[in-house]
RNA sequence: GCCCCUGUCGUCCAGUGGCCUAGGACGCCGCCCUUUCACGGCGGUAACGCGGGUUCGAAUCCCGUCGGGGGUACCA
């Protein structure tokens, strides 16, 4: 039982969920599945003052809306749980109680200036900057004195003299000198209790095997590995110290690492601009990870049944939204056409275009329509530019100025008037009929330039210049409408 | 300042001493296909940060150097 894998995704609600964020669980999910582990969502929320049940609510929804399914979290449940930081106060009241007791942390009355202050002089000195120490060994009388001064301590953990080394996962041997880690801050002076201390005791009381994360938390390992050493001896857990693993940075433009008021960062913004789950965590998965064999497109099904940690990167990765984009038009052309019909509804939905409950006669057009766009759309979002000429009302359908004043020419109209007479005679209303007309009146006997004369067409019929094809486009529309739309012109 | 991480085409990734005159993908540029836009096909562009070693042989090992990023909190 005890050699069974269990990871851990912990974000806090703060905010937007961000794609680095969104990585990191990936890579969490992959290699739980990849070692039929188990993938533990714990909401870190101990920070009243920025977390929000909004984002909470925003977050959960989002893991469902990739498919990262959790074994044991929040609405989950699971034997550890609760798994949100705000119902595990008392836990960490208590581990904190232990850790003093014992001896492990010990309180700290100096104030935030005086540490500052020596902390300056360190710096000045060229020594490592850090808490020095001072109440490591206060005496009772000093103690006395400073709660005479009415100053409420921290609780600091007391850091080992000695080198902390571990095996990173995607980095190898890591190695820090004591000197370098000073004694930190567990709980605040009014009792708040730190990520230094819920994250960790939460991970052993969790049972967490393998810490994979990002790479801003490297250098807080040291301190945790410390706590680890300290929490077996005082019964926290099963007394496993993880195994750690620090995922390379995300970055945004230029060299920045990605934040979360880049819009870009949005996990948000990605499925708002219709973005599919499989092409964005596709993507994703392939910022500091390759599935070897020079295969970039792969399932989460293909990527779990191949996440090899060793294969992850060190180097920060910048994230590149062309071939993001990419990514996500291959996997919308591997959709199904009903598949893709059913999203693209959703999509007209949303912006309006098809009423919440299309008609019959809407969701059959649609299904009409999808092979016209399927091989042409990179984001669900492009599909209301592309076909809502198809559902607009006649009354409410309109040409693209621009593309009319460059294609709808005065000397344009013999050629319609022509079209239209074609279009009323022609017995089957199908494309090749459309085309093959057309096609020998327009172009054999009129002697007119196909580019020509069918830009034409297409803007009278779809209103742009750039359409879907134009015979199918007719076909499935009908013939009425489309004699409508041409001999709009007409009448000019 | 100190500590840590990191350095292959514009970008992401492959490459772990000879398969490398460095491979793939995205991008970009041509050409073909084509009534538009795409898809597709073909071709091209472009990189081992630099300097020393080690070795018959280095992108791969060692040293140095330069650059990028992060930490140095009663943030995470």
């Amino acid at each position: 039982m005890s050699n069974k894998v269990r990871v851990r995704f912990c974000p806090s609600p703060t905010g937007d969920p961000h794609v680095g964020m969104v990585r990191t669980a990936l890579f969490n999910w992959a290699f739980a599945k990849h070692n039929k582990g188990t993938f533990v969502f714990r909401i870190e929320d101990t920070d009243a003052a920025r977390d929000s049940e909004e984002s909470y609510k925003v977050l959960l929804d989002s893991m469902r809306w990739l498919g990262l399914n959790w074994d044991e979290g929040p609405e989950v449940g699971g034997p550890f749980g609760p798994y949100r930081q705000s119902e595990r106060m008392d836990i960490y009241k208590d581990v904190a109680k232990k850790l003093h007791e014992k001896g492990f942390a010990y309180h700290c009355y100096c104030t935030q200036d005086e540490v500052e202050e020596r902390r300056k002089a360190q710096k000045e000195k060229g020594q490592t900057p850090g808490y020095d120490a001072h109440c490591r060994e206060l005496t009772d009388k000093q103690v006395s004195d400073f709660k005479a001064l009415g100053r409420e301590p921290v609780l600091r953990f007391r850091m080992p003299s000695k080198t902390i080394t571990w095996n990173d996962l995607v980095r190898g041997e890591l190695s820090f000198e004591h000197e370098h880690i000073p004694d930190y801050v567990l709980v605040r002076a009014n009792g708040d209790p730190l990520y230094t201390l819920v994250n960790p005791t939460d991970d052993a009381l969790m049972e967490i095997t393998h810490v994979l994360r990002g790479e801003d938390l490297l250098s807080s390992t040291p301190r945790q590995i410390a706590l680890y050493e300290a929490f077996k001896q005082i019964g926290v857990g099963q007394g496993i110290t993880p195994e750690f693993g620090h995922l390379p940075y995300v970055m945004g433009e230029g060299n920045k690492k990605l934040s979360k008021r880049d819009p870009e960062s949005s996990l948000l913004m990605y499925r708002r601009e219709g973005f599919l789950p499989e092409g964005l965590l596709n993507y994703l998965a392939l910022l500091g990870w390759s599935f070897g064999d020079d295969i970039e497109f792969f399932s989460m099904k293909e990527m779990a049944d191949n996440f090899e940690i060793s294969r992850v990167s060190a180097n920060p990765a910048r994230f590149d939204i062309k071939k993001c984009t990419a990514i996500n038009a291959d996997w919308i052309r591997k959709l199904s056409v009903e598949e893709l019909a059913n999203r693209m509804e959703k999509q007209l939905i949303e912006v309006g275009v098809l009423p919440n409950s299309p008609s019959k006669e809407q969701k059959d057009l649609l299904l009409a329509a999808t092979p016209l766009v399927h091989e042409r759309l990179e984001t669900l979002s492009q599909v209301p530019g592309m076909l809502s000429f198809l559902f607009v009302e006649e009354k409410d359908f309109v040409v693209d100025h621009e593309d009319a004043e460059k294609s709808l020419t005065h000397d344009i109209l013999p050629a319609l008037e022509a079209s239209v007479k074609i279009i009323k005679e022609l017995p089957e209303f199908k494309t090749e009929k459309l085309h093959d007309e057309l096609n020998r009146v327009l172009v054999t006997e009129m002697g007119l330039k196909a580019r020509i004369v069918f830009t034409a067409l297409r803007v009278a019929v779809t209103g742009r210049r750039v359409s879907p094809p134009l015979f199918e486009s007719m076909e499935i529309m009908g013939r009425e409408k489309v004699i409508s739309r041409i001999e709009k012109h007409l009448k000019k």
